[in-house]
DNA sequence: AGATTTTTTGCAAACGTTTTCATAAAAATA
DNA sequence: TATTTTTATGAAAACGTTTGCAAAAAATCT
């Protein structure tokens, strides 16, 4: 195809067309409002009648911005990653902003390639998932002074620019909730902790809060999985199929939470009257499923949301600036997979 | 950020660090094999001494392929076109190809814009799921003879390549299953048909089946819902609640199978012993939930892949050719949501 | 009406590449 | 060694835009 592939109409066609110069035409896709009002219609005919469409390639080699951003994500698989997207994709829309997207593949070795490429594309900024990313990676976006964003994480701390929730906290939270219904004997099972900073921030703030209260679990009740239906499920019928067995269990998020009450059914357990699951993300189904699932809200499509803004306003901003962070909220969804502990049956 | 934005190191400074001309430097990150060894090294040396990253869009204006691809799909909360992409990604980046991705937001009303935000950035080409489109838009991407690929449906006799899977067939073997269990009485709960094409594909195929058998359900066990487990919940809800209940019902993919089952269960029915319930699409969680689900696997990777593969043959090919027609098969899961008709407790 | 300011327009240079063409260097052949 | 062929290199033009500058036109003020 590529031989026979049209040449297009440029710039200079419509300019012709319209009997005034290039500079005008170009003002005046860029600034509609700075040119003449006679000369504006003739341009605008023009550009329909030869169906132009500008080059916005050829714009940016004299510095005008491209008018895209990067993103890498780890994985696409997960659905709040998903919602996320589509909040961001929203939102950019409206500022006119295309977006290009690559997955890890879960493997943040990869994402250096994924950076690299945005660059050469000529991207406006990135973003990034989490606070957890090669150094390479961040010296090259630093050197180049290009806009960074890191996002679904938030961290008060971090050189770079964040927005999203407060891992630690929503942990916190997630375990609290079960430790107000009474529960003493309480099992986790978290993400793989290794590799991501969200997973191992949830487990800091689970931990923490069961540390307080003195319910610190052993270690046979610690458990960690992939974030996978299947990993999980097995992970969670090793966990309930114990001996002695918890009576309420924590999970890192909502699929783990999934797995954890699907695992439990299977084994004939009632949730929540034999036992009381938490999940953390109000993922897709968690209302609807039976028992609907007790999780905290993620607002993932506000994130992305807010974190289109920022972007936005990272890439007009005249001068570099301090990182600032934004913190988004959570809140509680209590459902029906969890009861108060007098409430189960012994 | 923008004013202080750091002048990059060009093709010029690499050039002039290595006393060699433009023009070699830019054969060497072209064809490297064509360029002399020892200038070769020197060139190399400069270019990571200057961090030098090679400027896309500049090259595109002198006809050089973007090495970018745009994909606008429906919607990003779909898990199942989640998994699509991904595949589709982790086989564009062999090719050292970028992906644009934009989502409509369900209303293919918002593709003409991305699609034309897709030109505008120079994409060499575009992947558009299901076939049904705006005509504004395929006259667009015809009149700038852009490769574009219509991927999820297979469509033999359509004037685009298409790769994917073919709705009616899917549809009616999953409405066979049933009937094969030795179902009369089936419910049916098809997506919204009016706005996409699968849904509709799949509804003729499944009707189909039944009326081969003379088994058309009843208007009242024709129902259509969202694609979004909430509305399918309720609809599932009022099919099952009817005095006279199915006694199975085929589903139009398997979010709906899944509201489904819930909905089942939260009436006190067991499945499959009161009801069997057949999704499509072997969405994650099918195979975990109790019961598991049974379904029609489609491979959305493998359509993510060959699409990919496609996608690049159509960009390398020297001359346009007729549209060809990719069929990705598809795979029964028969798990336990699904029973024969005398297995039932009556 | 003339002088001044403001707005609109066009010319030409610039952006960072690729590519054609000519030439120089190297290799192969006679 | 002389001649031809092949290969590697560089100079300069081209790609489709934007933009600084100056000229022209229009608007505003005496």
């Amino acid at each position: 195809m590529s031989e026979s592939r049209k040449k297009q109409a440029t710039i200079n066609d419509v300019a012709r067309l319209a009997k005034t110069s290039v500079s005008t035409v170009s003002r005046y896709f860029n600034r509609p409002d700075i040119v003449g009002k006679r000369i504006a219609t003739r341009i605008e005919e023009a550009a329909t009648s030869l169906h132009y469409i500008r080059n916005r390639r050829a714009a940016t080699t004299r510095g005008h911005l491209s008018g895209t951003i990067g993103m890498v994500v780890p994985t696409l698989e997960n659905s709040i990653f998903a919602e996320l997207i589509e909040g961001l994709i929203a939102q950019l829309r409206q500022s006119k902003q295309t977006i290009l997207i690559s997955s890890n593949l879960n493997d943040v070795g990869n994402e250096k390639d994924a950076v690299r490429a945005f660059v050469e594309q000529g991207v406006d900024g990135i973003i990034l998932i989490g606070t957890e990313h090669d150094s390479a990676v961040l010296k090259l976006l630093q050197s180049r002074q290009l806009p960074v964003l890191c996002i679904w994480n938030y961290a008060y701390d971090f050189m770079i620019d964040t927005v999203g929730i407060d891992n630690a906290e929503i942990g916190y939270r997630a375990a609290s909730h079960l430790v107000e219904l009474g529960h003493r004997e309480i099992g986790c099972i978290f993400g793989l902790s290794g590799t991501n900073d969200r997973a191992s921030s949830r487990k800091t703030g689970i931990l923490r809060c069961l540390e307080e209260q003195e319910l610190t679990p052993p270690t046979h009740w610690q458990l960690e999985t992939a974030y996978d239906l299947r990993s999980a499920k097995t992970i969670a019928h090793n966990l309930l199929s114990q001996p002695e067995r918890p009576s309420a269990v924590v999970c890192g998020n909502d699929v783990i939470a999934f797995a954890t009450i699907w695992a439990a059914q299977s084994l004939g357990l009632t949730v929540p009257t034999d036992i009381s699951i938490m999940g953390i993300g109000d993922f897709q189904g968690a209302a609807e499923m039976n028992p609907a699932l007790s999780t905290i809200r993620i607002p993932a499509h506000t994130v992305g949301r807010l974190s289109a803004n920022r972007m936005m306003e990272l890439i007009e901003a005249e001068t570099t600036q301090a990182p600032r962070h934004l913190k988004v909220d959570f809140e509680m969804r209590i459902r029906q997979s969890t009861a108060p502990y007098r409430a189960m049956k012994k």
